[in-house]
DNA sequence: CCTAGATGCTTGAGGTTGTCAAATACCAAG
DNA sequence: CTTGGTATTTGACAACCTCAAGCATCTAGG
C-alpha cells in the first residue's frame, strides 16, 4: 500500500480510465454527427427526453435535462424557432406549457436516436462474445445502481 | 429485419445504452465535484492534458481539447488568473507561449485527476470479478482501436 | 538582405449554454 | 379576497465556442 501506491481496487479505476476514453471520443463523433443536423447537444437531449406520446410541462424537461428552468426556456424556444416543438396550453393549469413534438421534430428526432444508440467505434471493432459480455456486465452495473438507490427523490 | 427491427447487432447498441446511461451519472457527479473546486469542465480538462514535466504552447493544448486555438486563450487567461498555470516564453520561437502549471496548478491539478480517475458508482457496485472482466474488455476495445487507426493524423 | 507567405497567438463579433434573482401569471387554501 | 406557493419567463452576467481578422514572428526564395 505504501510501495506499490494503489494496486487495491485498481481494477475499477483502470476500467474507468478506459472508459472515460471511449466515452470522450464518442462524444466528439457524436457532436460531429449533430452539427450536421443543426443541433446542439442540449438541444439533441432535449428532443430525446421529450415523449412522443404525451406533451411535457417546461419543468419536467428542466428534471430530466438537470439544469435550470429558465435555460430551458432559451432552448425549447429555439427548437420552437425551428418547428420542431410547441408550447401547448395543458389542461386544468394555464400556467404550464405542454410540450409536444411535431411532425418535423419526430423526424429530427429520430435521426437523432440513431446516432446516439450507435456504439463507439471501439465497442463495434470487440468481438460478439465480448460485446455480449459488456451488455451484460453494464446492464447489471445500472441495475445494482437502480435497486442500490431507489429513492432518490 | 422487417418485423422485428433491428435485432442483428443489438449486444453493442444495448451496452451503448448501458454505457451512455453511466456516462451520463458520471458526468453529472465529476461536475459536481469540479465546481467545488471552483473549475469547469474546459478547465479541469486543460489542467489534466497540461504536461507537469514539460511546459507546451497554447497549440498543442487546443489539440488535446478538440477546439480552436482562440478558445483556448480564454481558458488559460482564467487558469493563469487564479495562478494556476504560466503563460512563458518558449526557447526558439518567440511567437509560441509555453504553458507550464504552477505548485498551485499542481495541487489543484492532483485533485482534479483523483475526482476524474474515480470510477462511476454503477461500476464500483459490481463484483472485483465483473470489473475486472469489464477492465479488460475495454482495454481490448481501446486497443483494437488505436491499432486500427494509428496514422490519424 | 529583404520580401512573401506561413505560423502561433490574441482580439472581436456573435451565438448557445448555464446560473441566479426578480417579475408575471396563475392556482389553491384560508 | 388575500396570502402564499408554483410554472414560466426575463434580464444580468459569465463561460464556452467558432469564425474572421490582426499582430508578431519565423522561414524560404530571390
Amino acid at each position: 500500500m505504501t510501495l506499490k501506491t494503489k494496486q487495491a481496487n485498481s481494477a475499477a479505476h483502470e476500467a474507468q480510465k478506459f472508459f472515460f476514453e471511449i466515452g470522450m471520443a464518442q462524444r466528439t463523433k457524436v457532436g460531429a454527427a449533430l452539427v450536421e443536423l443543426g443541433l446542439s447537444f442540449p438541444q439533441a437531449h432535449a428532443l430525446r427526453m421529450l415523449d412522443p406520446e404525451k406533451p411535457m410541462p417546461m419543468s419536467a424537461l428542466a428534471e430530466r435535462l438537470f439544469c435550470d428552468a429558465s435555460n430551458v426556456t432559451g432552448i425549447v424556444d429555439r427548437l420552437e424557432a425551428r418547428g420542431l416543438v410547441e408550447r401547448g396550453s395543458a389542461e386544468g393549469d394555464r400556467r404550464v406549457k405542454a410540450l409536444a413534438i411535431t411532425p418535423a421534430g419526430m423526424e429530427l428526432r429520430g435521426e437523432v436516436m440513431e446516432i446516439m444508440s450507435e456504439p463507439p467505434e471501439a465497442i463495434a471493432a470487440l468481438s460478439p462474445t465480448d460485446q455480449r459480455a459488456l451488455r451484460d456486465i453494464l446492464a447489471r452495473a445500472v441495475g445494482l445502481l437502480r435497486e442500490r438507490a431507489p429513492a432518490e427523490r
